[in-house]
DNA sequence: AGGGTCGATGTCAGTTGCTGTCATCAATGT
DNA sequence: ACATTGATGACAGCAACTGACATCGACCCT
């Protein structure tokens, strides 16, 4: 018999992500997600730097995916067709978990400290992509250019597809929103 | 003869920028800044909802700039380059306070907590053009890629023009950046 | 088997950001 | 003079977060 049950990350993650759904992360104190999670508070913030953190945790692996994406690109690609091909692999991923993912932005999106950290977050995608795009031999600026151009499309197209009841799925209006973007700069 | 000092909230705001400058954001208290400006910390609350938000005095002024820049484009115009009329009109205006644009800046990109700030900032201006350009009739989706596409814009010249010791000033860079943009999204 | 080390957790005290509430006092109007 | 108003001070209190140290089971070594 052990003397913890494992899992502590986990369950905490789960017990924030019910509490917050049910009275709102403000309302919600981490001394309670700790007890539900049956931890201490000082335990929380062992494995999380603060009481949002805990909404992130998927955050690196999604990073990964997106960079390896533009790794393994073919040389031959186009910058914006490389980082197009990794969001469509996010996209797909997202696709799959679909009810977590809008449960949890729903969360988010109802608190401002919450919505600013996810924009941090996406701010980090956005310089990772950047530099998987300059490995791929790609000037600074256009690199920081197309970077930020991918989590933008990404950004529109997720918002679509959470508010939207959706005939499309998220890979599909990550392509439109692509080209929308396309068309837009091209001064259509 | 006046029982206070008048102009309570610009000396917080110059108190904190010189002790966030010396000290760093992190090591200073809030009590330390309302201190130095001859006040108590719990007026500063009622001046700034919070002790980031003492660093943004300027962006609701920065934002009406931007919105009156787009409303204000011909007809003609389409929308990528309305925005960008508007982002000249901002570049212009920060050429001028350059040196406390800097400063400022610097300030922010020591923290990271201050960055997220920063980031929410740029994401409010980002739905504030959207929002001027479906005014101007722009449909939705298009307006949105539009106003994250010129706060892109925006933050890759910003970038520049505080690192490069700088030849070029930041209406130039934004000119550069947005021609970059287009070159990248269109497949380049 | 016994003892020692290690890692995850608990306990506790303290700092700081932030808020609610009420008192104070100068300026202003009547 | 007197009441009103608006900016500020004073104070108490909560919750987020941190540092320091204690605890205790699991595992290893002999």
């Amino acid at each position: 018999m052990v003397r913890w049950e494992s899992g502590s990350q986990g369950r905490l993650e789960q017990a924030a992500l019910a509490l917050f759904g049910e009275r709102g992360f403000e309302n919600t104190t981490v001394a309670e997600i700790a007890d539900r999670a049956g931890l201490t508070e000082r335990t929380f913030f062992r494995y999380f730097a603060d009481k949002r953190e805990v909404l992130f945790l998927g955050a690196s692996g999604l990073q990964e995916l997106l960079v390896g994406a533009v790794a393994g690109a073919p040389d031959s690609a186009s910058p914006i067709d490389a980082v197009a091909a990794a969001l469509q692999a996010a996209g797909a991923v997202m696709q799959e978990r679909r009810e977590g993912a809008k449960q949890r932005h729903s969360v988010i999106a109802a608190n401002t400290e919450l919505r600013e950290r996810e924009l941090i977050k996406l701010a980090t995608l956005a310089a990772a992509l950047a530099d998987a795009l300059r490995r791929r031999g790609v000037a600074g600026p256009a690199a920081s250019l197309t970077g930020e151009a991918a989590i933008a499309v990404f950004k529109v197209a997720f918002e679509r597809w959470v508010d939207e009841s959706n005939q499309r799925d998220l890979p599909q209006l990550i392509r439109d929103s692509l080209d929308e973007l396309k068309a837009v700069t091209a001064g259509r």
